[in-house]
DNA sequence: ACTACATATCGACAGATGTCAATACGTTCG
DNA sequence: CGAACGTATTGACATCTGTCGATATGTAGT
């Protein structure tokens, strides 16, 4: 879920309807966690991250990465690819222009 | 607290740092919110806001709104102006620029 | 089919968070 | 000063969230 567009209008130029303030807020809550946002940041770093790599790279256990990998999925920051029997993940920078696009 | 300048590399280029990831987080985490993603956008929309208006505007109580307009002052995200016994708020663009010029 | 390995889900738990009623604080004006 | 009004803080509560061990699911090779 989560994977429609956010609303394109700058908070600049007029304030988010109560439906646009709910889904903005949903993505941001994706992006508002320090192992979150540390996935984010070395998957995006290095154009793609298997999630092999996660758990030791970051600290967390396996189902805890799995959980905060899920979640970025669904908020459309991350998409997911299976190769073999690995799961490999690249950063959506469409979402995350479209949040920039609201914030700034 | 949390009014010290963001990180500025965008992700794109390098991993976070777990001090950074932390920073960033505590940032997007005040903005993670329905009423407060709406308070900014409100505010930033009219250009400045006064704290009487936001419980009729927002439907929630005056402690809740207060409580909310401090997690985003502390976050550096609003900065507060006290006019005779109200109280008005206004963003700091610089900080939601410091936000997307880490993001993209 | 069986084994090995990568990932996802489940169940449980401690800690964080949003909310409001009650109350305290601070400013203005008579 | 004292009353009135706007805002902040406190206390309490239900809900949400991050975490991990145990387990299930899925994929690949023998």
């Amino acid at each position: 879920m989560e994977t429609s567009p956010l609303c394109c209008t700058p908070i600049q130029s007029a304030p988010l309807s109560d439906d646009d303030a709910a889904a903005l807020a949903s993505v941001l809550k994706a992006l508002a966690d320090p192992v979150r946002i540390k996935l984010v940041s070395v998957i995006a770093a290095a154009g793609e991250g298997c999630a092999c790599d996660f758990p030791e790279l970051l600290g967390k256990s396996q189902p805890t990465i799995s959980h905060h990998l899920r979640q970025l999925v669904d908020a459309g920051i991350l998409e997911r690819e299976q190769r073999g029997k690995w799961a490999w993940f690249t950063v959506s920078n469409e979402r995350l222009a479209e949040v920039c696009s609201i914030l700034c």
